[in-house]
DNA sequence: TGCAACCTTCACATCTCCTTAACGAAGGAG
DNA sequence: CTCCTTCGTTAAGGAGATGTGAAGGTTGCA
């Protein structure tokens, strides 16, 4: 993944330019918007990493500048933390507002975040339908309640189901996006884990009545 | 207000010099703990600003030096956010902890922050969930009334995770988290000390009500 | 220098969970 | 009604993750 930094401050370029290395990101870095300008348009970077406050034209002006040919996610980083600056800076197009001083990691995270976004995997966050609920970060779910077991894979399965309720999901797809692109797996193996989760969510697993059969297409969850 | 800036980074200086200086600050700087040293000894500053990575002596000798004969409140500036770090130089009498890079107006408030608290009292961010209690300022640790025995790496971990209640870590980010960035350590380490920390602090370390497993993900503590 | 505490790694044990296969049941088309 | 496809269901085997004890090496301290 190609990352552009463009900060005017060489301790910040500087720290966030080995971070990002060591999390095996290829960087490029400019400090003014000319130069950041410029590496934009040859290397093509999957991710912009942005200081509003840069010496001539401000950070504002060059989001503006890329987002007229292009879709490239963009996350700005500023000084100033007033909630006027972040809807700014959202409007224009940023995809994260960072305020200064951040945490490396968080940064990182963030960076991350929009980049699992901008491929379609999920963000972390609490889904709830209905009673069930179900929690990433600590990776809890609860049927009312009531706490509930689930394997990882379970786990991950419900998730993703509960996270796009209503929607069907053929088993290659669930396949690819639950288990992973380098998945080699036979597509029936996702049966059986419906089938474990229906014991475990619904009230009579042989009627079920959230997690759907969808015939000649694949699962959904409703709720 | 006399201030000793030591930091062998001479961006960094100049920048944090002229703020304060701005400021009203009187500010004296060193490249290394020795000049740090003795421009200590000859101005006698209300503050010392730190920097942990120095040349020869790393910042933490520097600090044990001026607190055997001196309560001088001193801020560490590290590129570090580990745990580890944090914790070790709260230990070590540091009165804040500042990670790079860091905004300069926040440095002038912690700086402010701490000359208020005057000779008064510590930052100490004690944590406690439920019968267990951590103080990383006195590196402390009791279970109910019954004080804990910790290794600096224990100690470490389980007030990270403590500190965390709730959240699942993988192994990787406990690493980077408590470890450290530059720490390239086999993921299986987290296992061992784990298990070191059930010992301590589970009632029976084969069954843990605390330090919980979430399997394929990492640990996390609950309570 | 020697000791002691501590950290890391390795090897092996254990256990959970994933995958697969097999067969039965249900749905749909002709 | 019958055949073919799709889905449900169960159990077994194995892959992979974690638990656990011990050895080796490093660091700090006396």
């Amino acid at each position: 993944m190609k990352l552009l930094i463009v900060d005017d401050e060489p301790t910040i370029v500087e720290t966030v330019e080995a971070k990002f290395r060591r999390e095996g990101f290829t960087t490029f870095t400019a400090d003014s918007a000319e130069e950041g300008m410029r590496l934009f348009k040859r290397v093509k970077p999957d991710l912009i990493i942005l200081d509003i406050m840069l010496p001539q034209r401000s950070g504002y002006d060059f989001c503006r500048a890329v987002r007229k040919d292009s879709a490239t996610p963009i996350l700005f980083i500023s000084a100033r933390a007033d909630e006027a600056d972040r809807v700014k800076g959202l409007e224009m197009g940023a995809d994260d507002y960072v305020v200064k001083p951040f945490n490396l990691s968080e940064l990182v995270a963030r960076v991350k975040a929009i980049l699992r976004r901008a491929t379609g995997e999920p963000v972390r966050e609490l889904v709830e339908r209905g009673d069930l609920k179900l929690d990433p970060r600590s990776h809890e779910a609860w049927l009312g309640d009531k706490p509930l077991t689930l394997s990882p894979k379970e786990y991950a399965l419900l998730y993703f189901l509960a996270r796009n309720a209503g929607q069907v999901f053929s088993r290659e797809t669930l396949l690819d996006r639950v288990w992973g692109k380098d998945a080699f797996v036979n597509a029936r193996t996702v049966d059986v884990h419906i089938r474990w989760l229906r014991t475990r969510i619904e009230v009579d697993a042989n009627t079920p009545e959230r997690l759907m059969t969808v015939r000649g297409v694949g699962y959904k969850f409703v709720g």
